[in-house]
DNA sequence: CTAAAACTTTATTACGTCAAAATATAGGAT
DNA sequence: ATCCTATATTTTGACGTAATAAAGTTTTAG
């Protein structure tokens, strides 16, 4: 009996980018191969950490985008925020807010609400069928994804440390 | 004389990230707080590395995902592929390279060809102009942004091995 | 009171994915 | 060899996300 191994398309007989950082070398970028290869290879890996977000997610009918703004709602005190706040927060374009508050609106698990006092401002204020839906995301997400990263704890910690100092590098927060 | 500091609105008084698994470990989330921190920061870090990126193409006109195509195209032997096998390489959808495809054709940087044996096959071609862009944008990306990662070299192998480890174990080339 | 700033929205454009369709090739059975 | 079915490749259309530019409303500051 023979064995039949599918392999996906998409699977190479070599690393890509490890390829490229050969090529980039033997061009003389030498400056260059190691940051090359390091954005190409947090690219992929975000591509692929996302993927398999979006496709756990897909029969909640939500996108990563609006599953954030609910999981956000949910951890403020009133379950509300002006726009601007969570474009800020989230580190999205206000249209973008805008385009995904329009959406949850849409399926009921967010609603707009007038500012108190400042009237230029429209608050999102997340609904009970928002908090429910964003606590079973929340919790499949964990068991499905979070929880099976490929590395060890300890490892795991050390490339977290790593990226927490790409960002302060890139003056992400304030340190 | 008081000093006028300008911060940008996105940055905050702590890191969102850290805030994050603060709250995932206090809801006992312990399982998926590290992989939630991590899928998050990497995400963020590509964000800010696409948008460096993006904000230094801009001016030639083209995006990244064209970059990459043209840069694949100029390092093959014939300055050709199938659109099948670019799909293949940069682990991208088969309809983001049609469209990727489309637009560089638009702007007279690759044109399509007929593949000589196989007529369900189409090739891209890069053309004269498509080389020189790619030259330059390359010229470009190398100088201001693969070249200052904001890690010093041994750090940023550490890192490297790290990523790699990641996608090895997402199966992400054959090892 | 007026000008500048803050906030949100609309319209447009770009990019990526999925689902499905269209075309061409390959392989096995007759 | 021919036919039939499965596979491979590309494209089209629909949808979601995100960014830019511009416009509208409200507030703030001088």
């Amino acid at each position: 009996m023979v064995q039949v191994i599918q392999v996906p398309n998409h699977v190479d007989n070599f690393d890509p980018i490890l390829e490229a950082r050969r090529i980039w070398r033997e061009r003389g970028w030498t400056e260059a191969d190691l940051g090359m290869a390091l954005v190409t290879s947090i690219a992929r890996v975000d591509q692929i950490n996302m993927k398999k977000i979006e496709s756990n997610l897909r029969p909640l009918k939500l996108t990563f985008a609006r599953f954030e703004l609910l999981r956000l709602l949910s951890f403020t005190r009133k379950g509300s925020l002006p726009l601007s706040r969570v474009g800020n927060l989230l580190q999205v374009h206000p249209t973008s807010v805008t385009n995904a508050v329009d959406r949850l609106e849409a399926q009921h698990f967010v609603e707009r609400t007038a500012h108190a006092t400042d009237r230029r401002m429209t608050l999102v204020n997340i609904l009970p069928a928002g908090r429910e839906i964003v606590e079973t995301a929340t919790e499949i997400l964990n068991r499905e994804v979070f929880a099976n990263t490929g590395l060890d704890a300890s490892t795991g910690e050390q490339l977290l440390h790593l990226l927490t100092s790409l960002r302060a590098a890139s003056g992400d927060f304030s340190h």
